[in-house]
DNA sequence: ACTAGCTCTTCCAGCCACTGGAAGGTCAAG
DNA sequence: CTTGACCTTCCAGTGGCTGGAAGAGCTAGT
């Protein structure tokens, strides 16, 4: 299968694939022409990466989670350690988003939003305090 | 003011204010010696992009609040909109997060995390869905 | 057989927002 | 007069792609 193909069945750019076998997480064979042929499993290895990239895994936490996939010895225990640190990083991301939203709000709030100059915003950005 | 100075005031690194710097976005004087020399202005910028940076904003963002700022003539509700858009773009995230984290939790939940190399993590991984 | 237009190849460069490090100049204290 | 802190420039790397150029191969229609 050309790499075309696969990028259809994955939902990757074929960019993104090409790149992803540099840094080898995907290593497909080659066609005598040159061109790479991808294998059932080189492409769920593909849809793989793809869903664990969305779900916000990084690509050394994805290749951690291919070993594991690829290990039948593997323990589950493992797969679900990494699943919940990366549930409390969310956690932890969510939080600052939320801080920073409200911080805006308050500024933005108190800010009349006319022809006028005086912007509390402004004010505020070139304060130290925070 | 050396860069030291100036880093120690603003809270950012020396290496972040060079580089402010060669995208113009801080333009210090330069002293005999060829040391960089903040002003209080400058120090104000500094200050000012550290705030805006860590609210979120985009340098390119901060170059328009910058602007603003410098520009005494400006509407305060020109400031206010890229404020409420920042928010709007805050609060999208924290809803993608949230839905991720939904995702992996139901995953992780659904994983007996022991010795056995059963995972639902990973066969879900795998799969094309979404 | 030829041609148009698509897909494939490699390689190099750029994105964002820094960050690290090397190699060297300057300055204040002891 | 040396030590060591600070400053300078420049080049390279981070993560995770993305864009584009130049060229080869493949496919469909005439």
């Amino acid at each position: 299968m050309n790499i075309g193909n696969a990028a259809n069945i994955s939902g990757l750019p074929t960019k993104t694939i090409r790149y992803y076998e540099d840094i080898k997480l995907v290593k497909p064979a080659r066609a005598a022409n040159g061109y790479r042929d991808y294998s059932d499993n080189d492409t769920n290895t593909l849809v793989f990466l793809k869903r664990a990239r969305g779900l916000g895994f990084s690509i050394d936490e994805c290749r951690s989670l291919l070993s594991l996939y690829r290990d039948t010895d593997r323990a589950s225990a493992d797969v679900k350690t990494l699943a919940m640190a990366k549930i409390v990083q969310i956690e932890t991301r969510i939080e600052e988003l939320k801080g920073l939203k409200k911080t805006l709000k308050n500024l933005a709030e108190n800010c009349h939003g006319d022809d006028r100059p005086e912007c509390p915003i402004l004010e505020d950005l070139s304060k130290m305090k925070s």
